[in-house]
DNA sequence: TAGTGGTCTAGACCACAAT
DNA sequence: TTGTGGTCTAGACCACTAC
């Protein structure tokens, strides 16, 4: 099967984009093999129709996703590495239901309160100001699956008539208009305690993979704190890097 | 003190990056606070007197680096974001020298051994193939860090006078004209087992942070896996996320 | 309505790699 | 020498936001 593109200039959809798309599942149906390289930019922009400059900020989104590798003077070629999915900027509930799985969520408890010194820091609040807290256990099936504690502002939020059972919370926050852009995570690992080993059906003692992030809204607010404690059996954190 | 920007147009350094690294400069000594709006492309083009799209790429990149947050109709912003470094695609041993700390490394073990099948399916060579297998641990002053176990094919690069001692894996390939331009990492975490607590100065049952990679050069040629085992005390990731 | 960033064009010159 | 991607220009039109 060749190499096949098309774009759709009564789309709303930006050509770049739609290049990109079609790059993206060539690469993954197999037509552009790993290993393999691309047409040159002049050459793919002449057969879709496209100014250069629009190819290639097609390509450069492949690449940024760590799928395309360029060098110049010799040209572009398809990584070769075996199929991921990447880490993306969406909850976690997102990433669950998309890998088509049965996750459910029980919330332990959620309440307003005042914000401590550290997170009123990091939110950049004033020491003072009221936040809802938030616990969930995050279950797939039967099986506990994460622990997650959350600090949103009530500034930016009202969660007194949310259920968040039913939707997770960056589409909760969505849903309110907020629109989540940054995060700053921080992995790392510790110990269970006996309350966490209880609600997670660990032991006491037992490693849990955890995640510290901070959420910024398209106006570069602080908008979320997270602290999240994964079972290490049961999920991990896939990251790309791509040297600029 | 004042927003204050210029480009050296006989500077080799290209013109986006110069002006990026400016603004990257002016955010982080607080000349831009966070929050503040910062003046639109047009302006900021004008002023230096290179083009709009010039302009666009520069301020491209610090929104790739989740410095700061565009929005149509709005304008440009500096993210209210305490000041972290982020994690790139360099050596652990870079990053410490970076950071101003005392590290050092031990080469536990260095041979030529075959391949098997997991790794060759990862790194796409055939089975049987002679690749590098190195061993070694990191120190910071006194303290183990990591230990770390990589794996490289023979065909990338001769390991059989190299002292990795002296200078880190990422480096002895670059000195070899290897670029490493993408990696996938996947971070978990598992309990140490006997010899890992030994060599780390852990308690055999510990808390391990893990991660594996394979890195790509700048071909799409897989040339290295790693596996490394970091004392979470010591060690964590931080990742950054920015949706587009 | 005015102003912003998002997209797109049609060129140009350059640095680097392969031959 | 040829071909590649990297950089840069000077425009244009559009969608979205705030007023």
């Amino acid at each position: 099967m060749a190499l096949q593109l098309s774009v759709d200039r009564s789309s709303p959809v930006p050509l770049y984009f739609q290049v990109a798309g079609q790059l993206e599942q060539a690469i993954n149906d197999g037509v552009l093999a790993p290993g393999e390289r691309v047409p040159n930019e002049m050459v793919l922009a002449d057969e879709l129709g496209v100014s250069r400059p629009t190819m290639r900020q097609a390509l450069q989104t492949l690449v940024d996703k760590g799928m395309l590798v360029r060098k110049r003077g010799v040209g572009t070629q398809v990584v070769k590495a075996q199929i991921r999915r990447p880490v993306e900027l969406t909850s976690l509930n997102d990433d669950l239901v998309r890998t088509g799985r049965d996750p459910s969520t029980q919330v332990l408890s959620i309440k307003r309160a005042t914000v401590d010194a550290a997170e009123a820091a990091e939110l950049r609040i004033k020491p003072g100001d009221e936040v809802w807290r938030v616990e969930r256990l995050r279950l797939i099936g039967e099986q506990p699956l994460a622990l997650m504690a959350n600090v949103i502002p009530c500034s930016v939020l009202d969660l007194s008539n949310v259920d968040l059972t039913a939707r997770g919370l960056y589409e909760t926050l969505r849903a309110a208009g907020i629109h989540v852009r940054v995060a700053h995570q921080e992995i790392g690992c510790r110990r269970a305690d006996a309350r966490e080993a209880r609600l997670l059906s660990e032991r006491r003692g037992s490693p849990l993979l955890t995640m510290r992030r901070t959420a910024y809204d398209d106006a570069g607010n602080a908008v979320e704190l997270g602290e999240h404690a994964y079972r290490p059996a049961l999920y991990s954190f896939e990251v790309t890097l791509v040297d600029r």
